[in-house]
DNA sequence: GTCTGTGAAAGTGTTCACAGCG
DNA sequence: CGCTGTGAACACTTTCACAGAC
């Protein structure tokens, strides 16, 4: 349960290895899912690349070439058909089933991850809780029992869960996503500001709230060294 | 206060111009900034793009191309000393100033955010929060009191906050945006589920978490593919 | 006429490999 | 020697522009 070493180290950008598919043509494609639902939800049936693209910044073209490396979805001189495309793209992300989801680390932020409504109507399903803190174990939060960590290969392989998401603190991550994995977990999203040690055919994505403000930090900050200087 | 069709759509992936650097360069920069922290942390005082890379899964090369972008903070022959290169990261990035920080949106998830110890060392205070429920409004959340949306402006104003994070539900999300814009906040951290359009000059990064699930999940689903078939 | 799908061109980002410094 | 900084080679992405389908 330490970690010296592990294998495959791998950052927040890219997941491992997938087949051939660029990893940000990958993110666009949740993209024009999240989208292409906003359309429909807006009595939108049919949409082309241009209208796509234009409402999230990207070119024509470049909605065309993403979806290009999947298939042929749309009907020439018309466009998409919005639901169409929505089975596509979610058959395509794996989403036209549930992933089922495990949590490690009821905090804050597990809390947050445990009330979270947007998870379960893009197909993923929080099916289990864990936490180190006696004080927390046996507990329910949102309708979930929180369990000892010590449960985690257990629930994991009864319950038949696919993914885990780790929000516990930094020095802890790793070892919790290496019994997760353990636990036979396929992928993980990692709240936690640490670079996890993966071994191969594990994909991991990272989440760093406070790397995320500081994408925004250096944008503004340029734009003001621009204006002053 | 709606919102038919304002400027500049702007994806997440990308923040928008920032001079010439590519976004993926100053995504990376923040996480060899998370990492030579942790060095320290360990007791290491000097590393090489070699150690970096590694502990990240970048090349050497790539470490040192994407410093290079902003300036020869090395020492041929030894590396990098640790605590110089954290300090010229951080001022690179902009966070060797405090930025403050405005809320919108005490949900699970703002609490959540309001409650998150990795702001403060990283150079971000949380100085403000907002809700339109009138039932949270005047209670205080880890110190913070939640005060009307009506009041975003005045507040953002006196407390000269730099930044917005928004956290409210997908339908408020773009609204709650144009407050804070129009308040003077120059960058904002988007946890809602849709792309908001702000002005030219106003930065945005976006969070979705249903899509970093996504993201793993494509992985996974790739690779069971590429195994069944 | 509209809009897709796609080769070819242009543009970016990454890796290589080495000169030069400590 | 070891390691940085960097031009030059390479690989990858995006944009262009058009043939073909409706």
């Amino acid at each position: 349960m330490s970690s010296s070493k592990p294998p495959t180290p791998r950052s927040e950008s890219g997941r491992s290895e997938s087949g051939s598919v660029p990893a940000a043509v990958v993110n666009r494609l949740s993209l024009y899912l999240r989208e292409l639902q906003h359309l429909v939800a807006e009595g939108i049936q049919t949409t082309s690349s241009s209208q796509l693209g234009e409402r999230l910044g990207f070119s024509d073209a470049q909605v065309r070439k993403d979806l290009a490396h999947f298939g042929a979805f749309g009907h020439p001189g018309v466009g998409y058909r919005c639901d169409e495309l929505i089975n596509e793209i979610r058959r395509i992300l794996g989403t036209d089933r549930v992933w089922t989801v495990a949590l490690v680390g009821v905090g804050n932020l597990g809390r947050a991850l445990l009330g979270y409504k947007g998870f379960e109507s893009q197909g993923f399903r929080v099916a289990a809780a864990f936490d180190s803190d006696p004080a927390k174990v046996g507990s329910h939060v949102e309708g979930i029992e929180i369990r000892p960590i010590e449960e985690i290969s257990q629930v994991v392989a009864q319950a038949a869960i696919d993914l885990g998401m780790v929000a516990v603190p930094a020095a802890f991550a790793q070892a919790a996503a290496d019994v997760l994995v353990a636990a036979g977990v396929r992928g993980i999203v990692n709240f936690a500001p640490v670079s996890l040690a993966l071994p191969e055919g594990v994909s991991q994505v990272g989440v760093d709230l406070a790397r995320e403000l500081e994408q925004v930090s250096f944008a503004v900050a340029s734009r003001l060294r621009a204006e002053g200087a």
